[in-house]
DNA sequence: GTGCGTCCTGCATGAAACCGCAACTCGTTG
DNA sequence: CAACGAGTTGCGGTTTCATGCAGGACGCAC
């Protein structure tokens, strides 16, 4: 068994190297990349179908490259190892893992005997590993109550990236009341209002730049999903 | 000499320990704490003088605790070691500086040999050091073309935070159009325009939230200083 | 089918935001 | 002192936002 760790940190990867040859005797090549750049081509070269990847990357974060490699090999499994459990980022890999992939996502702070667990569970049985805390956001993120729905979350994005009501309206093939529609519906479930309970009459927020904060707050975005959603927007310009 | 480490993540942890222990032998007794609270609670319990702190933690981040942390004691020592070198770092750090405070920041990718170099300069001979790179920041952010000032700084993050012309008015005792004019200083230096340089005839950008998303997308914020930012905002809200 | 809920859409209005024009205050420089 | 530049402020006009009201489309359950 070949397995590749993606990680930019050179400690963390030298620490997930030693957990990787001591869950998986069977494993005898361990390759590392140090960006996802790296880790594409050399997943594609070594068309290595395990793969032990950081999330947070500065030249190329871990869920673009993981898209790319899954494009090409939907079958390969792929262990996410994460600092954080933003909740932007648990979206962004359910929105990118094939149908019936194994995978995993297991944070930084979990335990050695909880990632070598991990390993064995998904590169060996192919079982799919979700760390419990990322498993409650995922949960939450779909039962229907306080929740956002996919159109609210696209919203939320377009306003963080400054597009107008009007761009907005183009861009989702929508009219402009809808796109104002579904800024009510973000706005609520933010919470955020113009005024303050205190005293109703003075408006202090301006609601737009108000909801990309609070979402930001909550980790709902982060700087890796305005990032790809940038990514995305130039593409979408440049087709007009 | 005692020095306290304060970093939330555990392997760099103890790398930093090792590099502590082989960089300064008059070094006799080491302490960790895993979090910007603990930092502080340690700081004081101890009175340290010396203290290698990270910047991005989990629970109180490097930059509030120092800032507590110095308004005890000017006179400590602290070496920011961190991993990235964003413009929102760079000026939280310069901000809080104590006068004539020995200080030094330097980046998780620098090399062994250039971590205890900085220990030795800091901590024994009161040099200042700052990394290369962030320097180049930091001088960038001083000289008058292409930076920016202080005031343009200031209604960035109160646009960042949500807040109105209005508000911002108040809470900085100007006029509605004295703001509006900041703004728009703040919209040139970004290279914020509404409309594209192909098609004038449509608008597409909100300037408010687009110079938000490139301000994030240049490094100049980031999580940390927005969630600085949103802590004092509600101090000051509660004052009225 | 009828009724209900959810989402999309148009029209309309008051409040913010964007921005040009112009006057006024300072501190610096010649 | 006069000239200049940078920063503040007021006025006014146009555009965009936020939001209530209401009519229509679609799907699901009874």
């Amino acid at each position: 068994m070949k397995v590749l760790i993606v990680e930019d940190d050179p400690l963390h990867r030298s620490y997930l190297h030693e957990a990787v040859s001591a869950a998986l005797p069977e494993c005898d090549t361990v390759i590392e990349a140090e960006n996802g750049i790296a880790g594409e081509r050399l997943a594609r070269d070594h068309r290595s179908a395990h793969i032990v990847m950081d999330l947070q990357m500065a030249n190329r974060n871990g869920i673009e490259a993981a898209r790319a490699i899954w494009k090409e090999r939907p079958e390969t499994r792929i262990l996410f190892w994460s600092n954080y459990s933003d909740e932007a980022y648990v979206r962004g890999v359910s929105r990118i893992v094939p149908d019936g992939a194994a995978y995993g996502y297991v944070l930084k702070s979990a335990s050695d005997e909880r990632l070598k667990l991990a390993l064995r569970s998904i590169f060996v049985e192919s079982q799919c590993v979700i760390d419990r805390e990322v498993r409650g956001l995922q949960q939450k993120s779909l039962s229907h109550a306080r929740s956002f729905t996919d159109s609210e979350y696209e919203v939320l994005v377009d306003i963080a990236l400054g597009l107008t009501d009007r761009a907005i309206a183009r861009r989702r093939n929508l009219s402009l009341r809808s796109v104002q529609n579904r800024l009510q519906h973000l706005y609520d479930k933010l919470e955020v209002y113009q005024t303050t309970a205190a005293d109703p009459d003075d408006s202090r927020f301006n609601l737009r730049a108000r909801a990309v904060t609070v979402a930001f707050l909550r980790k709902l975005l982060n700087y890796s999903a305005l990032e790809r959603a940038e990514a995305e927007l130039q593409d979408w310009l440049r087709e007009h």
